[in-house]
DNA sequence: ACTTAAACGAGACGGTACGTCGAGTCTTACC
DNA sequence: GGTAAGACTCGACGTACCGTCTCGTTTAAGT
């Protein structure tokens, strides 16, 4: 995304840019977001807030959702930053505990994900790219790529873990099996299909450990 | 949705409606919606196409995505009542069979949905909603309500009914059960997080019965 | 002017035709034009204020422009037979005084119009109508026939008069001579290009009477 | 008129202003206003013709009528520049000949304005803009102003001249005397009282010098 | 008095234009 | 050459009325 090298005008020197603009428009695009929602946050009206000339916003960006997405990534990245132990690779990504129990580990990921989602701050934003994903498939392939991928390669890497221990058995798939909690959960939340909570994830823990046949 | 009795103008006269014009709006936004995709779609390109003034979509809806909305749940009805046993209350149900097999059954199902998210007269307008839903909570309740959950409620007929045959424990709770294999297909369709086939979902109706850990 | 008897519908039977409305129709559209002015003025809102059915509009009027002049030269009709001695031929006319001083029968004329112009009531409607005709070529001979022009035949009337008693040379036609005393005042009430008063009224008679070289 | 410095927008940068689409406006308003007519005319088709945006139209004028008058102003001026000597100040004026001959003076100006009274490309604006003034005061008196009332000073110099040869009496008001001959023409031209001529002019300035009352 | 057809009120309809907003491009002046 | 500023063309918005076209419902003439 962004950086649109295509035969556009002489492609603008990104040696030159003025990171005071940038910072200024992230700001902008993730408040206004916040403030108005994304379909009535403008181009037009980020530049206004930002201080910064409409052209500006056009010479680094290719739309509305580019932008957003830079500035929630940068977000992220503090956020991960600020938060502790951010990872070497520049990633945004925490490794998820493992205490031996990973049930427990699990839930607790969840649970703290469940908080997340309900921080207007995250929630804003990310809810405007994922329904921008979902309509704009090149923009939805990004998203999956920068942010969410990373975030469940963290689950496929404690399933990992949990079959060298025995706890999940070693025909499993993880890249699927982590979808049996995270996507519903993601479901639920996206489409206001249910409420969410820590009981429940903890019960999507449960029953995608166990199944729901008998034992 | 739709029928904005708030204090709009003096509210239209419903009997006087003109079924053709209806049906024209439909019409053309569901073709518009696959042609062009939903953000190019727009009232007044409805209009013109189906030959109709701007005024009398906005006389009766409140928005595209309540156009949308109605035209795609018109389609569904349709599509349901050609299809075969539709439903006495309207509804564009069908059950899903009970061949004593709950495996089979669900794998049956799931394969006849991801056809179905891949035919484009259904993929583009779902789509549409489903993007509009996540960013605007009073249209994807509605979305939620008067199409998802009733598909969804007929996962909760079947778990029930494996209940009581004892193909499922009585403890589960089916309403969430059945997310354990239709939340993760409906966020890589969503999404695009992967791709989605019929081995996908049978894969997913095993773990989701039997779980990940081991037996 | 009205009565479209061109190739329209059936033709309405004006023996039906229901006194009530059209009396409301002459009301609210003169009214409105006092209170919102003639541009603001519509179908739609003379009908509403009539409590009428557009149709019924439609039906005995050609346009907007057609109904008012009806309506004025109701009100126009009414107002002469209130004030006195109605022509037999239902003309609106009064004759102008002769009290054998041509000047002073004038001059109090004139004083008189420059009251009427005054008087909200009038000026909105004949401004607008007039107007109306500047740019209308149909509707402004129809205003000059039914309106103008017979007020305008009693200065002819009376100058003639004037003629026989000498005041007046034999040789002056008099539809001309009228127009040095009445169209000053018509141009700057029309126009707004100075302001009229009873003084600037008897001037003009002097003038007009004596010529501006030196006798 | 024009340059609404109201609390509108920010209000535009004149500097920045396009003489290429302020040219354009101009012509295709004038072009539309001979063609279909004043109120066929619209904002839109103007914008169309001149191909340029609507908004650059509301940007600069605050309605047609608006646009209109400035492009009139706009075409007298270009007339008067390329029809011989211009004033210095701008002015669309010419100074009325002084042969030494008030009467002969008097009628070759007049003759000369029935002649260009009855040319399309001043007809049709002219009588646009008279009719929108009649009903707007203030583009009325705008017009008044910008156009009528530098037209008639110069009849009041003319006047005042001969009032010093002593070819009129020193006790006339020079603007009053000179409706005389200006209005009726006016009058009859605005309003089709009556068919405009040569004679007819010639018989209004020998009427206006001497009076129609016996020497 | 009863019938019946036209006028009537109401207002939905296909349109056109309104005046506004924002998109994306282009130009000017500044640093 | 990047930038703030903002004028430009263009297209869509949602609204107001236009003039036409049904719908029942009066209503007045002619049986």
């Amino acid at each position: 995304m962004a950086r649109n090298q295509s035969a556009r005008h002489p492609a603008p020197d990104a040696t030159r840019r003025s990171e005071r603009s940038r910072r200024a428009i992230y700001d902008a695009a993730l408040a206004l977001v916040v403030e108005v929602g994304y379909p009535k946050t403008t181009i037009e009206g980020i530049a206004a807030r930002a201080g910064v000339g409409k052209q500006t916003i056009y010479r680094w960006w290719s739309s509305k959702a580019d932008v957003l997405l830079e500035a929630f990534l940068d977000l992220s990245e503090q956020a991960a930053e600020t938060a502790g132990e951010a990872q070497a690779d520049g990633g945004a990504a925490y490794a998820i505990p493992d205490t031996g129990d990973l049930a427990a580990d699990l839930k607790a990921v969840l649970r703290a994900t469940v908080d997340e989602l309900r921080d207007p701050a995250f929630e804003a934003p990310s809810r405007a790219l994922a329904a921008e994903g979902v309509v704009n498939e090149e923009l939805g392939r990004t998203f999956v790529a920068r942010l969410l991928e990373p975030q469940l390669q963290l689950y496929v890497d404690r399933l990992r873990a949990a079959q060298e221990a025995g706890d999940v058995r070693a025909d499993v798939d993880p890249r699927i099996a982590l979808e049996l909690f995270v996507s519903p959960l993601a479901q639920r939340w996206l489409q206001y299909t249910a409420p969410i909570s820590h009981d429940y994830t903890d019960t999507l823990v449960d029953y995608a450990l166990h199944g729901i046949a008998p034992r």
